[in-house]
DNA sequence: GAACTGGTTGCAATCGATTTCAAAGCAGTG
DNA sequence: CACTGCTTTGAAATCGATTGCAACCAGTTC
């Protein structure tokens, strides 16, 4: 009954039946088009032999690959993993696999984006790393890339983000409604462009208050350089309230405050940014602005879906953040 | 000079170099045996029509596909991002993709494993998901399967892991070293393969002391529930050392008894597992059982790829936990 | 009965790289 | 000069599924 040596094809499928290997193609890929009785025969035939098609050849046939690659700058960061759960997802129920490619955050970045743009590789590109230069996307048959999180300046790459701005005011504005009248900022790398929104959310949110901004590069050891610099700064020039632009900044930055005997938010609220999943259950819990990860690797990964199956789609998909109110912001003491 | 339309394909860089696509092929694939100046007319067409190999077409051929899939059991989790990452860049140094697929716990497990287990999709398969059925593991021309970090009982597979038992030894008997006679562990799902080494390790070494199990599911909210349950309990059978299987359980459990006023370590002292990165930038941070993640991801890669490629793997890669000893453990208060 | 229709099916070409086999070229040797 | 041995190259088959085109059949219809 089964035919366990050496893997049956189409042509063994058909003999069995007695048909042509056309025949059982189109039974498989367009079964309205082919006689109930054939469809019948085919599908038993299919069944005996255990058939199972071989996608290279599918794929050399089709001129396409069957898979979306997905660039990241760091695979590591917990971050990004939710949204490659929601973008394999979505891609699996469309039948896509999930390619993923580490930028390597720096060094050979370009060397990764070059090596998949190319449609003998993916079908699609998903950028998530904006840090990439946009020279290279202008060969013709590339397969299609859009920009998720992060985007390319200048580039006409369709975008799937965080309205950050938006996040970036919300969060200030939090302080302010709290009573803060001086802001610190933990931002990212000056060049970054989530950096560059977000502080542009906070810059205008924070127009007639003290604004103290200090650089950072998203990572933990980033939140805890901030915090030293603010243990060394005179008491009277401390924020007393502060905006990390990344939930990890400010993770580290508390516990180095609490470690060096400060408290939070009585001597200083502090609030993220991403909802990483974890923050919202250490104590104090952080607050922060919550970006939908799961749903913007969804979203992403619908808009590449459409770009290679030929629909329009929009130059910029934007989700709105959220203000997830926790533990560690409260209204500044009273100064002595 | 570069020829911008439609792709050049092998037989183009042939006609313009003058020799025959069989030859274009060997310098491509196997430099030494095509004369000098042959191969460097070759690879002047090839730099002058901008070729680049179509990868169906030579999968279909070679019978292989360049990629090799990990089954997670939840893309979500940090825990695998940082493995994913060890193993992506050691595969694509081996000119190997890396594929993802969620085995979405529980529901359709075994849809993902088979969907892949079928030579035209993926070279190799690095099982992360202890609970598929080993049921389909025995058609023939599949391809490789080994299993990492978790395994599955009985069957043949290669596995790389941690010394999981030993990890179970080291934490408890840290614990003992403090002085803890009351041990409480917050344990996996009963029937996973990670709790029960851990839990037989931990066993063996609070031989002679009291030890109280509480179930979780390695997730933050089992923490939390744990750490309700300790609270509830009178306080002579408090454990004074807990031992949580995950660093998200060990974290939920601190933040929820430090929101119920409790101290830790000084009212009762808390190691985790796996060494996630955020926890040791906490405070109070976390002691806790290291596993190499990025190491383990490459380990598992190269077993992968000397499977793929015919060597001879051994059945068991076993890889040391390390002991991060941090702020969350100490000697226990007296009671009063 | 011829012509025409619409629904099914098969033939054969095709996708692009790899590889087997044999031929061609060339040098050295008896 | 014929022959052997070696390197280098090309022609053609191959991997397995898809698809344009043509053939075919059974009904209509005129």
């Amino acid at each position: 009954m089964e035919k366990l040596s050496s893997r049956a094809k189409l042509a063994d499928v058909a003999r069995l039946a007695g048909v042509s290997s056309s025949t059982v193609s189109r039974v498989l890929s367009h079964p309205e088009v082919v006689a109930e009785a054939t469809r019948q025969a085919v599908m038993d035939a299919v069944a005996a032999t255990g058939y199972r098609m071989n996608h290279a050849a599918r794929n050399l046939r089709k001129g396409r690959t069957g898979s979306v690659v997905a660039l990241v700058p760091n695979l590591g960061n917990p971050f990004f993993a939710k949204i490659l759960d929601g973008m394999g997802r979505e891609l699996a129920a469309a039948g896509y696999g999930l390619l993923v490619a580490d930028t390597l955050d720096g060094q050979g970045r370009d060397t990764a984006l070059v090596r998949f743009l190319d449609p003998s590789r993916a079908d699609g590109i998903i950028l998530m790393d904006g840090l990439v230069s946009s020279g290279h996307l202008d060969a013709p048959d590339q397969p299609p890339v859009i920009t998720a999180c992060e985007w390319i300046e200048g580039a006409a790459l369709p975008r799937v983000m965080l309205d950050n701005r938006e996040g970036g005011r919300m969060a200030v504005q939090h302080l302010l409604g709290l009573g803060h009248r001086h802001i610190g900022l933990i931002g990212g790398p000056a060049q970054n462009v989530l950096h560059r929104s977000r502080l542009q959310g906070a810059t205008e949110a924070a127009q007639h208050v003290r604004l103290t901004v200090m650089t950072g590069d998203f990572t933990l050891q980033a939140g805890h350089a901030a915090a030293q610099a603010w243990i060394a700064m005179p008491q009277a020039d401390r924020p007393t309230g502060i905006f990390a632009f990344s939930d990890e900044m400010a993770c580290a930055f508390v516990a180095t405050l609490v470690r060096a005997g400060f408290s939070v938010p009585r001597d200083v609220s502090v609030i993220g940014f991403d909802d990483i999943e974890l923050v919202s259950h250490i104590a104090p819990a952080l607050t922060t602005i919550r970006q939908p990860k799961r749903e913007l690797g969804r979203l992403a990964a619908r808009v590449i879906l459409d770009r290679i199956e030929g629909r329009e789609v929009q130059p910029l998909t934007l989700l709105e953040p959220l203000l997830m109110l926790r533990e560690t912001t409260a209204p500044p003491s009273p100064r002595p």
